[in-house]
RNA sequence: CGGGGCGUGGCGCAGCCUGGUAGCGCACCUGCUUUGGGAGCAGGGGGUCCCGGGUUCAAAUCCCGGCGCCCCGACCA
């Protein structure tokens, strides 16, 4: 049956199509101060599902969750010399309080590695303190030249970790542990993204940062969004807190500090990696309602069949609505397509003469009539294949936008279309400038096979190219 | 900062050129009928026309000056 287009396609203007998804799906709205936004609570249900996935991850290496000020005295940020650099052209600054003006201006947190560097310095005197794993959850400004709801918003809600180490190698170590433990699990596993992780340039690794590493996923029109990155700091950060402590053999020594952030952005490439013309495709790993229970008539025959399947579907464990509201059939099931529920299960009366109910996919649109007794099951049991089926089409379209190519011309033929692999050394610092002048960048730089380099300068890296969000 | 566009009920827009009763669609409210893909009919409510000044008997409309927002590029999670 043909269905009225309810958002514009995304052949036809892929912007568009996400400002639409994002309105009508009822995700967010811009605030009343330019660049802020307004989530609402379908979005913000998506982004607890996120929080507490990698919450239970970030934990489960060890971290501690804490919470610093939102404020951070305007000298703090100057005490690293590139991370001033890097970010004071964004800082929000509050220059009046109280009714009069301030001593010293008062910086909203872009990020916290500075408040985060002085307070573990106290906290660190020993070896034996270390290394000190902490994370936080909170909001943080960036005012940005240009905004984009959930992918780059003035204020924005994230996780910071932030941690020290005795040596080099332990944070090294911590940090990838972090990367491809908590970020690249989540990612693939949760989200059902194909994730090319690896490191960012000099010119892209974060300000004050020894090595940034990066998790990159190709978006449904062939731009790439950097979704999670982990940072070894170095001693930088140490040095300008004077992060000490004495090691075992009484050794006075400076401690090596990492720093791991994920943020309300991942919402954005959620909706631009799985969403279609119809709307958002929630993973059902991830989604706050994985099966919805639709009573196309609202009547005695079948309300008892709808509280029965959602009775069987809440106790196997499966996230569950009913929608049994008044409203015309057709709007309901367009809101619950826009909103990507993995799974639809229709009961009405037509169907349930039969003895059956309509099991609908999200992904693929399928719909098959199932026996009212075997409803539940088959709806639970959609729920991997769907996760399954969202994983292969993401990692068959990144494949089959992905070239690989020898020059730079090739690359930014490539670049227009996807990305482009080719080796770091024929880029190198000149390319990545002729890149950049076609808004083309250098996303990361892997090993031969796709892994993180540990080495830096190593003869063989691989850089992966494209235009990005 | 450069380039485009726009400010008129909640949302999307028309009206402006050529000044004269503020209009349409959606949404909303009430009632009835409906419910297998954005329901139908009837009735109803809701407006500092972005702000300030000017011209005029009369300004959403013309003139001057502000402000704000959106989109496309350079900076970034």
């Amino acid at each position: 049956m043909a269905r009225a287009p309810v958002l514009t396609p995304q052949a036809d203007d892929f912007p568009q199509w996400y400002q639409d998804v994002v309105a009508k799906a009822e995700l967010a709205e811009n605030g009343s101060v330019r660049g802020t936004m307004v989530i609402r609570p379908y979005a913000y249900s998506i982004w607890e599902r996120m929080q507490g996935e990698v919450d239970a991850r970030i934990k489960a290496t060890g971290a501690e969750n804490v919470y610093f000020p939102l404020f951070i005295p305007e000298s703090h940020l100057q005490r690293e010399a590139q991370h001033v650099e890097g970010f004071s052209p964004e800082l929000a600054v509050v220059t009046h309080a109280g009714g009069k003006e301030l001593a010293e201006p008062i910086v909203v947190r872009p990020t916290s590695e500075t408040v985060f560097g002085e307070f573990m310095a106290k906290w660190i005197q020993s070896y034996r303190d270390l290394p000190l794993l902490l994370n936080q959850w909170a909001n943080v400004v960036r005012w940005e030249l240009r905004p984009r709801i959930f992918l780059r918003t003035s204020e924005f809600l994230w996780q910071e970790g932030h941690t020290a180490h005795a040596s080099q190698a332990d944070a090294a170590a911590y940090a990838r542990r972090i990367h491809f433990d908590v970020y690249l699990a989540f990612l693939r596993d949760v989200l059902a993204l194909p994730v090319l992780v690896g490191i960012k340039t000099d010119t892209e690794r974060f300000a004050g940062a020894i090595n940034t590493m990066t998790c990159e996923v190709m978006m449904r029109d062939g731009k790439a969004l950097q979704m999670a990155t982990s940072h070894e700091l170095g001693q930088n950060f140490a040095r300008a807190f004077e992060m000490e402590f004495s090691d075992a053999e009484g050794e006075r020594r400076l401690a090596w500090t990492t720093s791991w952030g994920s943020s309300t952005r991942m919402v954005g490439g959620l909706i631009m990696a799985h969403g279609d013309d119809s709307g958002l495709r929630v993973p059902p790993v991830l989604a706050p309602i994985q099966v919805v229970v639709v009573a196309v008539k609202d009547d005695d025959e079948t309300r008892p069949v709808v509280e029965a399947v959602e009775r069987e579907l809440r106790d196997a464990g499966v996230r569950v609505r009913v929608d049994a509201r008044p409203a015309g059939l057709g709007r309901r099931l367009t809101e619950w397509e826009l909103k990507g529920v993995p799974v639809r299960v229709e009961i009405g009366p037509r169907d349930l003469a039969e003895g059956v109910v309509s099991v609908v996919r999200r992904d693929t649109g399928e719909k098959a009539a199932v026996p009212v007794a075997a409803a539940a099951a088959a709806a639970r049991d959609l729920l991997a294949v769907v996760q399954e089926s969202l994983a292969e089409e993401a990692r068959t379209r990144a494949a089959s936008l992905t070239r690989e190519v020898t020059t730079i011309e090739e690359a930014l033929e490539a670049a227009e279309t996807g990305f482009a692999r080719l080796p770091w050394k024929t880029v190198g610092p000149e390319g990545e400038k002729r890149l950049n002048q076609k808004a083309v960048s250098v996303r990361c730089l892997q090993t031969p096979d796709g892994g993180v380099p540990d080495d830096a300068d190593a003869d063989d890296l691989v850089a992966v190219v494209g235009r990005s969000y």
